[in-house]
DNA sequence: CGTTTCACCGTAAGCGGTTACATAGACCCT
DNA sequence: AGGGTCTATGTAACCGCTTACGGTGAAACG
C-alpha cells in the first residue's frame, strides 16, 4: 500500500498537499491536484483507515450490537438476513461498514452483555464508531436506555428508545395487527382470539393494542379469555392454541403475533382435529418464509425487511452528517393474504 | 476515554511503562505494574483501537466478504444466522470484531464486487484486518483464488480454495449425500433420483458423487435422466420434479441437494397427485428450518450450522497467532429422519 | 573495589494521516 | 511603490499507542 508521503514525493509537494486533494479539494490548485490524483491513482493509493481514524476521531463504521442471548439460544431473529442487506447496502452508500461487535471476548469485561452496555459504549470510543444499531435481543430494553443516554448516535430496531443522538425504526405493529383483524371480520369472524409476544416485548404491546382496536371499532366485545400471551416461539403458539380450545366456547379465528406462533398453532389445530381454514382462520405476523410453505400457506402481515435496514442505516448517517435528528421511523406494513383465512 | 498518557502522569511513569504493563507485563516492576493496573480500572481505560492498530499494524477485526449477489436477489444463505452466531462467539473469544466489508459505496471502486476481490483486499490493509472470511455467494468461485494469493489470511466457507494463507471450511458434502441415498436404499428404494444444485458449485458437485457412490456400492446402476439439475431454489426443485415424473419409468425416490429444492420438488409431487411418503420418498440437504414445518416434515441431511462459523474463526486465528496454516475442515454431517420417506 | 550483568524504566522515533498556522507570490488598490 | 487580499503550499504539531534504544542503580562477579 502506497502512502501519502510517497505520493507527496513523486509529485514534488508535501503530504498536507496529498491530503486536501481528497478532504478539501478546491483549496488546491487545480493543476497540482490532478498530478496528485494521477499518481494516486498509479499507486493505487488508498488512506489508511486507522491512521485516519485517529486522526479525526470519526472512522468509516459503524457498530452493530446484536445479543445472540444466551438465556435464549433458540431465539432467531425473524428476518435478520435481509436486515443485514439492507443495512450493509445502504451503509457502503455513504461508504461505511457494518463492525459486529462482541464484548465477551475482552477478558477484562467478561459478562458484558445488553446487561452492561457500557461494555458497547467503550467500543464504540476505542474504535471512533460513527454510532450504533440496536437489534433488540427480545429482552432487556431497559438497557437501551443506556446507549440512548450515552451520548452515541444510535438507532434502536422494535425498541422505542429516545434521545438527544437517539432514535429508533419499527414497523407499524398496531396498524398491521388491525388490518389482521380487520381481515378476519371481514371475513364474518368475531369470535377472534389473538396469541400475543412476550408482555415485555413493544411491538408484541402494539399488536395487541392494533387487535384490541380492530375489535371495538367494529363493536366486537373483548374478552379476556382470547388473549392469551406466547413469546413469539413456536412452542408458546402450540400451548396456546391447545389453551384456547380448551375454552367452553372456543374461537373461530386466531391472529398469532408472530408467524412461528401462527405455525404452533396451526400443528395444534390439526393435532385436535381442525381444519384450516374451514374450522380456524389464522393470521400471522412478520411474513417470514415458512409462512409460504406451510400448509395451508399463512396469511400473514408483511414487515418490508430490507427497508428495515436502510431506514436503520439512514437514521444513523442522518445523525453523524447532520445535526438534525431524525423522529423515529415507522415502516408500513402489508397484509399478504394467503390460503389460512379462507375465504 | 482516558489515554495512556494521563494514567501515565497519574502513576508517575513513562507512557512506555503504562503500555509495556498491558502488552509486555513481566518486563515491568510488580509494583508499579500493579499501581498502573489500579488506576487504568479507576478511569475505565481502554487503549484506542485507532492508534493501537496504527502502530502494530494489526486490528482485532477480521473481515466478513458477504456478497449479497445482484444478480440473483433472492439467494438467501440456507442458515447465515447461525454461522454468523458460530463466527462472532468464537471470533470474540480471541477479542476479535467482525467486520462486514462493503467496497460498492466507495465511488472510487464502483462495481467492485466478488468479480473484483481486489477492493476487499485492499480494504483488508487499510483497517489491518487479521483475515477475511469468505462466504460463498454461489457464483464466482475463481475470484476466490484471488483472495487466496493475495497473502490475505483467509478461509473460505464452502469454497475449495488453497493458498500459503488461505483454507476452507465446509461440509462433508459427499458423505451426506451418500447416507441419504444409503437411507433410500435401506428402505427398499432403487428408482432413485438426485436433483443437483449449480453445476459449477462445490457442495453441489459434492453432493452428487456421494449419490453416485452410494448406488454404485449398492450395485445399483445410475441412469442419467435421474440426475437433474437445479440452482438449490424452491423453483428450480419444482421444475426438476416436473421433469423427473414426466419419465416413462419415474423415480420412486428423490435426493434433492437442497432442502428447498425438496420443497419445491414436494409441491410438485403434491400437484401431480402424488402422496409423499407413499407414492415417493425425499430427503432434502441443510436442515434449514422449513423442513420440519413442511408437511411431511422432510428428511434430510443436517450440517454443522454455528460449527461452521467456529471452525472458521477458529482457521482464521490459527493463521493469524500461529505459523502452521490449518488444512481444510471437514464438518461431519447427519441424517435427519423425519417423514418425508416414510419407513 | 572495579566491572559486568541485569532488571527496570524513560526518551524519542515512528505508524500515516489531518489541520492550524505561517509563508510566499500574484494580484489589485490607492 | 507600499500595503492589503487572496490563493496555493509548506511546516510542524498532533492523534494515542508501540517499541528500539539507551541509561540508571543495584546485585553479582573476579
Amino acid at each position: 500500500m502506497a502512502t501519502g508521503r510517497e505520493i507527496a514525493q513523486l509529485c514534488g509537494v508535501s503530504v498536507a498537499t496529498v491530503s486536501r486533494v481528497f478532504n478539501q479539494p478546491g483549496t488546491v490548485n487545480e493543476e497540482t491536484r490532478e498530478r496528485v490524483l494521477r499518481v494516486a491513482k498509479e499507486l493505487d493509493y488508498r488512506p489508511n483507515e486507522s491512521a485516519r481514524a485517529l486522526s479525526t476521531k470519526q472512522s468509516t463504521m459503524i457498530g452493530l450490537v446484536w445479543d445472540t442471548d444466551h438465556r435464549r439460544p433458540g431465539w432467531r431473529h425473524p428476518y435478520l438476513q435481509d436486515l443485514l442487506i439492507g443495512l450493509k447496502s445502504a451503509l457502503s452508500a455513504h461508504g461505511y461498514h457494518l463492525l459486529m461487535l462482541a464484548t465477551s471476548g475482552d477478558a477484562r469485561e467478561v459478562g458484558a452483555s445488553l446487561a452492561d452496555p457500557v461494555g458497547y459504549v467503550n467500543m464504540t470510543r476505542r474504535h471512533h464508531l460513527g454510532g450504533l444499531v440496536l437489534i433488540d435481543s427480545g429482552s432487556d430494553a431497559k438497557a437501551f436506555e443506556t446507549f440512548a443516554q450515552s451520548g452515541v448516535p444510535c438507532v434502536a430496531l422494535d425498541v422505542a428508545v429516545e434521545g438527544p443522538r437517539a432514535t429508533y425504526v419499527t414497523s407499524d405493529n398496531e396498524g398491521g395487527a388491525w388490518s389482521a383483524v380487520r381481515h378476519l371480520l371481514s371475513l364474518g369472524h368475531s369470535r377472534i382470539a389473538t396469541i400475543t409476544g412476550p408482555v415485555g416485548n413493544q411491538p408484541s404491546r402494539a399488536r395487541v393494542s392494533g387487535y384490541r382496536r380492530a375489535l371495538r371499532e367494529a363493536g366486537v366485545a373483548s374478552r379476556d379469555d382470547y388473549v392469551v400471551s406466547g413469546d413469539f416461539y413456536r412452542a408458546s403458539g402450540t400451548a396456546a392454541m391447545h389453551r384456547l380450545l380448551a375454552l367452553d366456547e372456543p374461537p373461530t379465528a386466531v391472529f398469532a403475533a408472530s408467524d412461528e406462533m401462527a405455525v404452533g398453532a396451526l400443528l395444534a389445530a390439526r393435532a385436535a382435529g381442525l381444519q384450516v381454514p374451514r374450522d380456524l382462520a389464522l393470521v400471522g405476523f412478520d411474513d417470514i418464509e415458512v409462512a409460504s410453505v406451510v400448509e395451508p400457506a399463512l396469511t400473514t402481515v408483511s414487515q418490508d425487511k430490507p427497508g428495515f435496514g436502510v431506514a436503520a442505516a439512514k437514521a444513523i448517517m442522518a445523525m453523524i452528517t447532520g445535526a438534525e435528528k431524525e423522529g423515529p421511523l415507522v415502516l408500513p406494513t402489508t397484509l399478504v393474504v394467503r390460503g389460512s383465512c379462507g375465504g
